[in-house]
DNA sequence: ATTTGGATTAACCAAATGGTTAACGACATT
DNA sequence: AATGTCGTTAACCATTTGGTTAATCCAAAT
C-alpha cells in the first residue's frame, strides 16, 4: 500500500475487496488490517466496528450497483440510446469490480431492512425508470409489456453473467477467463439485439 | 421435528436450511443442532465436521441446480418443447427452494475448485447441451449464435429474478412477496416468448 | 520547553465457535 | 447375567475473533 494515501482511504479500499469477497460473515478485521499493513486496533480507531465498517462499504458498493441511470434517461435521446447508455454502464461498472454482483446480491439477503434504509439514504428512484419506459410503450415504441419485466429481463441479462461467472466461465469456457471477459464485453451489444428483437417496434 | 424421522435426515433437512440462509461462513453448528433438536455432538456422531455436512448439502443443491436437462433433451419432441420443458423445470425446483440459486453462486465464489470436483461427481455434461443447440442451428430451427450465448441468456432469465428476488421484489413490486412469486411463475410463458421472438426461425 | 491532541502499538479480554471426551442408557446378542 | 453396539448428553477444550485499554510516539500549537 502507498504511504502518501490517508489511512481511512487504504482501509475502505481494502476491506472493500475483503468484504465483496468473503461477505460480512466470512470477513475478518484481522485480514483487512494485514492488507492495509495496519494494526487491528486502527481499525476499531477509524471504523468503530466491523458493522459500521461494513455499512460503509455497503453504502459504496449499492451506489454503484444503480449505475447512473437518470443520466441516461434526462438527456433525452433516442430510446435507443438510452438503454444501450444504461446497460453500457452496467456491463462497465461491473467488469471493474468482479465481485460487486455477488457481493449485493447476497448482502441483501442477508439483512433486507437493512436494505430498505439505504435505499432512501442514496435515493434511488426505481419508479422513475418504470414511468420511462410505460411512456415509450404509449408512444408506440415498445410493445405492450409489464415495464418491470422489462426492467427485470435487461437486469437478468446485465447481471447474472457477472454473479455466475465463477461457475459459468468453468462449464461452458473451460475456465478460460480471457475469454469469458471477451464474451461479457461483447454482451453490451448482443442484450441491446435481444431486447430489439423483442420488445422494439420497428419504426417506418 | 416430527419423531418418526431418522436424525440424519432431520439434520440434513436443517442444515440445507440453515447452510442456504446463511452460507458456509455464516452457518453456526449450534443453530443446525438446535433446529434439529438434538445436542450439538451429535452432528459430529452422523457427520464429522461442519465441512462435511456442508459438503454433503452442497452436493444436493449442486444436483438440484442443474434440473434433468437430460431427460428433456432425449424424449426427442420439438425444439419449442424441448426448452419449454427446461424453463419449467428451473421455475419449479427454485420457486421450491428459494435460497438455492444464491446459495450455488455464493459458495461456487468461495471455492471453486470444490466446485470443479462436485462437476465431476455428479456427472453433469453441458456439453451435450451446448451440442444440441448446435444441431437445431444447422436444421435449421435456431438463428446462427453461439450456443454458449445462448444458454447464458436462458440461464440468465430463469436464475436471476430468484437470485435477486430479495432486492427486487422492494424495489419493484412494493414488497409484496405473493404478487412476486406470480410474477416468477408467469416467467415460464414469457422467457419462452423472449427467446422464441429472438432466436426461433418461424418453421412455414 | 511544554502542552495538547491525534495516530499507533502491544497486550489483553470475553464471547463465540468447532470439535472432543468420558460417561451413560437402552437394546440386542451371547 | 455379561458383553457389546449404537445413540445421547453434559462438560470441557483450544482456537478464533471482535473489541478494548493503557501506554507511547510524534508533530503542531502554546
Amino acid at each position: 500500500m502507498e504511504k502518501d494515501k490517508v489511512s481511512e482511504e487504504v482501509i475502505m479500499e481494502v476491506a472493500s475487496q475483503v468484504f465483496m469477497e468473503k461477505g460480512m460473515a466470512g470477513a475478518r478485521m484481522q485480514e483487512i488490517a494485514d492488507r492495509a499493513n495496519i494494526n487491528k486496533a486502527m481499525l476499531h480507531y477509524y471504523f468503530r466496528s466491523k458493522e459500521k465498517l461494513f455499512d460503509e462499504v455497503f453504502k459504496n458498493a449499492f451506489q454503484k450497483f444503480w449505475p447512473s441511470v437518470e443520466a441516461a434517461l434526462l438527456s433525452a435521446h433516442k430510446p435507443e440510446e438510452v438503454f444501450q447508455a444504461i446497460i453500457d454502464a452496467y456491463i462497465r461498472v461491473l467488469m471493474e469490480s468482479p465481485y460487486l454482483a455477488n457481493f449485493i446480491l447476497n448482502e441483501i439477503q442477508r439483512d433486507p431492512d437493512h436494505l430498505e434504509k439505504l435505499m432512501r439514504e442514496t435515493g434511488l428512484k426505481p419508479k422513475m425508470m418504470l414511468a420511462f419506459i410505460e411512456s415509450l410503450i404509449e408512444n408506440g415504441f415498445l410493445v405492450k409489456v409489464d415495464p418491470r419485466e422489462f426492467m427485470v429481463n435487461v437486469l437478468s441479462l446485465c447481471l447474472f453473467p457477472f454473479a455466475g461467472q465463477a461457475l459459468i466461465s468453468r462449464l461452458l469456457w473451460d475456465n478460460d477467463s480471457d475469454s469469458y471477459q471477451t464474451f461479457l464485453s461483447s454482451r453490451r451489444d448482443s442484450i441491446m439485439h435481444l431486447i430489439q428483437k423483442t420488445y422494439f417496434i420497428q419504426q417506418v
